[in-house]
RNA sequence: GGCGGCGUGGCCAAGCGGUCUAAGGCGAAGGUCUGCAAAACCUUUAUUCAUCGGUUCGAAUCCGAUCGCCGCCUCCA
């Protein structure tokens, strides 16, 4: 298995330092807000590499830290008048369940640890730090004295003097070097603080990942991951802490995910193009989401786009559609032998997880069957075979497909948005073409796609349904098209919806202003 | 100024020295089906890889130059 290093600018094998265990720490979100788009793309890119080490037999540690103090949070805070903490608890809860939201599931070595309750491992990690004479305190204020760590700027490709000349002007002068970081901030009043043997404060912000990495995966890991905007300074800043306290190689593999923008900007609050995950989860199922990011390399950029989602919903139809075919096959016959594709997804996936060239051998898999199943060609046990692919990568590690959703689903309405479509196709056969192509316009307003074929009609509800298909609404169609009837003196056809809906249950009654119904059991 | 990345069909995107007249997705066009549609299915859809030079028996892939785009160097996934 080959991964790209961003310490060594090239791909390289990955060997763990445990045999079949992978230790990986990811950096995580700062909770202070809804996460976005972006940030679920990390979140994605580092689900799906942990779920494909599983995959591959591999035992994975996953670390994912919360930053949970911070001067967001506590600006935040401010700004709505509440403890800072309670900002990080909601955003916290809300981080867990949009998580849930994106397909990621977490196994049992999946951790997800907060800065604060790791504060005596942070001020033990500071405390190592300054007996080994890289960090310095002033007035309350630790800094890590960048100076005096050789490695500094290794990761990121920097060197000491370069940074210094561009640094840009510092309003701290408490530092010996402007590119010296605080390790511990002394508490301004009104702000959270911990004790700490430098006096009340808070801890810094790169500190926090190396001591939670430290404490739940050891000295020294496999994998550190993050979105490539951390390479510098955060993750050199990991480093210098890291190596200065334990003296110890502190990550093997680092690996960076590349940026999303939104038709070709950054994505900003300002601008009116950021989108929160939960919010677009409204809109497209998780599916959809991962498929986009899934054909994208991890590490390039990935300009978002409406157009493109929808891209890559229609993709992941495409692949539902196929499914349910197989699901409908019972023909009795012989298997078929899936080793050649999972060969070929693995491959793609062992260069440095090419995902989208993995992508392309689920739909090599779609297109061949396709066909075979449309002339029923295939038997069932072939059909099993494949759904299982689907299941270990499409769902198993992509998650780009989960045979749990894509089904029809249940809304309260569906009943009567069957009968709407069984009136249909009794009318079309009547070659009553005029009120059928009514109900059919009428249905894809709610957003209700009708599948005609000869035996009848069947139909799929989408996403945007949902709240639209009440009883009522569905009901009042027939009730407005009876009363159309009725006054164009076309009583045949009043008289054929009532009767229709009271063989369904549905009595309708006639009233001075108009016509009611009510359900019989 | 320093560091790094990118430019492949209408859109997205894989490929990183020969198997490339370039995977896959979306879209589009034609067809089958249909009362008409929709959906589905079938077929078609880059002799070419920003431009210009060079290296090589051979380049989308390596080197150089040019043009264009982007990220980091300050909080950011």
């Amino acid at each position: 298995m080959q991964i790209y290093n961003t310490l060594n600018r090239k791909k390289e094998e990955f060997i763990p330092s445990t045999p079949n265990e992978v230790k990986m720490y990811v950096c995580g979100p700062t909770v202070y807000d809804y996460f976005h788009i972006g940030n679920a793309r990390s979140f994605i890119i580092a689900d799906t590499i942990s779920k494909y080490f599983r995959y591959r037999g591999m035992k994975v540690k996953f670390v994912m830290n919360l930053t949970d103090v911070d001067d967001k949070i506590i600006k935040k805070a401010n700004e709505q008048n509440v403890e800072s903490k309670e900002v990080a608890e909601v955003y916290s809860t809300a981080f867990f369940e949009d998580l849930v939201k994106l397909g990621v599931t977490p196994s049992e070595d999946n951790f997800y640890p907060k800065a604060t309750e790791h504060m005596s491992e942070i001020i033990d990690m500071i405390k190592k730090i300054e007996e080994k004479g890289h960090a310095y305190n002033v007035n309350g204020n630790v800094f890590f004295d960048v100076r005096s760590f050789k490695g500094y700027g290794k990761l990121s490709g920097k060197n000491l003097d370069d940074l210094e000349s561009g640094a840009r002007v510092e309003i701290n002068t408490e530092k010996k070097n402007p590119l010296d970081f605080a390790l511990w901030k002394k508490a301004k009043d009104g702000e959270p603080y911990w004790e700490s043997p430098w006096g009340n404060g808070r801890p810094g912000w790169h500190i926090e990942c190396s001591a939670m990495s430290t404490k739940h995966l050891g000295e020294s890991i496999d994998i550190h991951a993050g979105g490539n905007d951390l390479i510098f300074p955060h993750h050199e800043n990991e480093i210098a802490q890291s190596e200065a306290a334990n003296s110890k190689e502190f990550v093997k593999y680092w690996m960076h995910f590349g940026f999303l923008n939104i038709d070709n900007q950054k994505m900003s609050k300002s601008l009116g193009n950021f989108f929160t995950a939960r919010e677009l989860l409204k809109k497209y199922p998780y599916e959809a989401l991962r498929m986009l990011y899934m054909q994208t390399h991890y590490r390039g950029p990935l300009n978002f786009s409406q157009e493109l989602i929808e891209a890559a919903h229609s993709g992941v139809k495409k692949i539902y559609v196929f499914r349910n075919k197989l699901l409908n096959i019972d023909k009795s016959g012989e298997s078929i032998d899936m080793a050649p594709y999972y060969e070929k997804f693995n491959s793609a996936m062992d260069d440095d997880f090419n995902s989208a060239k993995a992508i392309a051998t689920i739909f090599e898999v779609v297109n061949t069957y396709d066909k075979l199943a449309n002339t029923a060609n295939l038997s069932k046990e072939g059909a099993e075979a494949i759904l299982e692919f689907l299941d270990k990568i499409a769902n198993g590690v992509l998650g780009i497909y989960n045979p749990e959703n894509g089904l029809p689903k249940k809304v309260s309405g569906e009943k009567f948005v069957k009968l709407l479509v069984d009136f249909r196709f009794a009318e079309k056969q009547n070659k009553n073409f005029a009120i059928a192509d009514k109900i059919r316009d009428f249905l894809a307003d709610l957003g209700v796609t009708l599948l005609d074929s000869k035996e009848g009609s069947t139909f799929e509800i989408s996403d945007d349904s949902f709240g639209k298909l009440t009883d009522e609404t569905l009901v009042n169609f027939f009730i407005d098209e009876r009363a159309e009837a009725k006054a164009n003196k076309d009583f045949g056809m009043a008289d054929k919806i009532r009767d229709f809906l009271k063989e369904h249950g549905v009595i309708l009654q006639d009233g001075k202003d108009g016509t009611t119904f009510t359900l019989e059991n």
